[in-house]
RNA sequence: GCGCUUGUAGCUCAGUGGAUAGAGCGCAGCCCUGCGAAGGCUGAGGUCGUGGGUUCAAAUCCCGCCAAGCGCGCCA
């Protein structure tokens, strides 16, 4: 027989918890009160009723059928086998066969210390054992600042980032600039028509191109830089000055825009450079050698057909011979997987990409790699409702709003949290009235505000000069400090959780119960007391508190957050 | 027409094939001589879009239908 818990590595109770009930079903079935199984997976979970412990197992009635048992009398059998440990305190069987374990009042106790020693890594794990992982988001053409829907795909990118590396991966943060390519040409065409614009030349901006202001305002400022010094010089040649100089203005515009946000990249990645360096000769070398290319009607083709996909793909263009936008795609997994290795590569994107998905796959199968290492994360557009009024954006028209605007309106926190709150396929609506907020309708402000409550209390104990860290948590017994304590030592099986299934959303739902726990401890618990009787406990509450503060702390800040101190 | 995504309380959304489907907001009511009331407690509110199927067990898996969003280019 062969028992699989789960794929984790790391401590954390939900996982402790399989590994008991998997030696329990072994001992049991090595002592013949059981009969020998196949492959069994042992999944155990948090009932939703709380009536039903901490955690909770169906193995017995997922056995029942193959072991020609009751449900129950397995139960029984593997709870009568489970040997005593210092986390769980009683195994008990209930309903049709459920196995439920409730977690040892000492043990959570005993956990106050290690978080306030260990702080928010008492909760990292290494499921992810410093496997080289690529995150790669947000991704904007860089023609222009980003606008209000690209910054549910920041926050999302980067939460999963900050997820992926508490769970012990080795995680890159890339943007991939699209430099090269039909885009960046008309860009530099509409830059240059602004720049003579403001020359004073009469003319006028070709039929493809990008009107917006931003562009408008990006050749007045080249002008102003450079006017003087590209006199009489050719189109192409003032072109080839202030179109690599309006590229680099624009991503400096987007890359403080995520900076706002508090997102940094280890990489910006250079679509360009794979045409100019010999990554995209290679992995159409590759392609070549394995078969999946071909030359048809002048183009370069990607056979996509005989990777079961419904057609076709052009990797170099007919008439001027230039790569597709897809054929650099090619050459940039290439890139990643096999040139700079990643293991993993996650990209998230917008859900107008949705149907470059199956291409990707087949691409990346293609190439040789396994396509299960390529995750790509697509998230729906965001509706932003202003009243009753849904605020409609559209590029093309220009009418869009700048995600500055929305960063200045409601602030860089309530959108990592909005954002981070809906998983994500919802097709969100965006409350902006609601995110700038200040009052308990507001989840941002309800889950900061615990936490500067929190800052509040053991600011006042500094002041008070209570020393605390020789308390004794042995005198946390009230249940609202074991509730507390339950649910901050739920955060490593929330870690867990998001890494395994790439589900941020977790986090802002976590961040919230420990709010609404703590809420419920500060209203049934004065933590400061000045009576003199009530001093050790004053300490232990402390101790308390203190721990509330890490996990709370860490979470927003896994999630970009700031944790702030006072509001 | 084809494909992808979504449909759960009045609204915004969770829900790992499991126990009585949850939370917030809103609504009704209640609670503070002290650490931050920017808070806490209680209650009402559901044909899980719809019709079949698989299963000991389905909001969850499979098929059909309905509705909404997005995409189907030698654009990116």
């Amino acid at each position: 027989m062969r028992v699989r818990v789960s794929d984790w590595d790391s401590m954390h109770p939900q996982k402790e918890i399989a590994q008991i009930v998997v030696s329990a079903l072994q001992s049991a079935i090595a002592a013949e009160d059981l009969p020998r199984v196949g492959d069994v997976t042992a999944t155990v979970e948090r009932p939703k009723n709380s009536d039903h412990g901490d955690y909770s197992t169906s193995l017995a009635l997922t056995l029942a059928s193959s072991m020609r048992m009751a449900p129950r009398d397995i139960a029984s059998k593997i709870a009568d086998a489970v040997s005593p440990s210092s986390l769980v305190c009683d195994v008990s069987i209930a309903g049709p066969g459920f196995i439920n374990f409730k977690l040892d009042d000492g043990w959570l106790r005993s956990q106050v210390n290690v978080i306030r020693e260990s702080g928010v890594e008492f909760a990292h794990l290494d499921v992810g054992a410093g496997q080289k992982v690529q995150v790669e988001f947000v991704s904007v053409n860089p023609t222009g600042p980003l606008h209000i829907g690209h910054v549910r795909g920041a926050a999302i990118g980067n939460g999963i980032a900050n997820i992926l590396e508490a769970a012990g991966y080795d995680v890159q943060r890339e943007y991939y600039v699209n430099d090269a390519g039909n885009q960046m040409r008309i860009f530099s065409e509409s830059v240059y028509v602004r720049f003579m614009q403001a020359q004073g030349k009469d003319m006028e901006l070709p039929a493809e191109s990008y009107p917006g202001e931003f562009v408008a305002e990006l050749g007045k400022d080249l002008y102003g830089e450079f006017g003087n010094d590209l006199d009489g010089m050719s189109a192409h040649g003032v072109m080839s000055v202030i179109g690599p100089q309006a590229l680099s203005k624009t991503l400096e515009n987007i890359r403080s825009t995520l900076g706002r946000m508090g997102i940094e990249y280890d990489e910006w990645f250079s679509e360009q450079s794979l045409i100019s360096g010999d990554d995209f000769d290679n992995s159409l070398d590759l392609l070549k050698e394995r078969g999946y290319v071909s030359e048809r009607e002048g183009a370069l083709w990607f056979l996509g057909t005989k990777m079961g996909l419904e057609s076709d793909s052009v990797i170099i263009r007919s008439e001027e011979r230039g790569p597709s936008y897809f054929g650099t795609d090619i050459a940039y997994h290439y890139n990643k997987f096999v040139k700079r290795g990643f293991e993993r590569v996650i990209n998230v994107w917008g859900a107008d990409h949705h149907g470059h998905i199956a291409r990707m796959k087949a691409v990346v199968d293609s190439l040789g790699v396994d396509p299960d290492n390529l995750t790509i994360i697509i998230n729906q557009i965001v509706n932003f409702k202003k009243g009753d009024e849904t605020v409609r954006f559209n590029k093309r028209k220009d009418n869009f709003i700048a995600a500055d605007d929305l960063l200045d309106a409601v602030g860089p926190d309530a959108c990592h949290y909005i954002f981070l709150e809906r998983t994500p396929g919802t097709h969100m609506e965006f409350d902006l009235e609601l995110a700038k907020k200040e009052t308990s309708e507001n989840p941002v402000f309800y889950v900061q505000y615990a936490h500067a409550r929190l800052c509040a209390i053991l600011r006042s104990a500094a002041e008070r000069k209570i020393a605390f860290e020789d308390g004794d948590v042995s005198l946390l017994t009230n249940a609202h400090e074991l509730a507390l304590m339950r649910r901050l030592n739920e955060l490593p099986d929330v870690i867990a959780r998001s890494a395994e299934m790439l589900e941020p959303h977790h986090m802002p739902h976590f961040a919230y119960e420990v709010a609404r726990e703590l809420q419920r401890f500060y209203e049934a618990c004065r933590v400061i007391s000045s009576d003199p009787a009530d001093a050790e406990l004053t300490k232990a509450r402390l101790l308390l508190v203190d721990a509330a503060r890490i996990v709370l702390a860490g979470t927003l800040n896994i999630m970009g957050m700031n944790a702030p101190e006072r509001m």
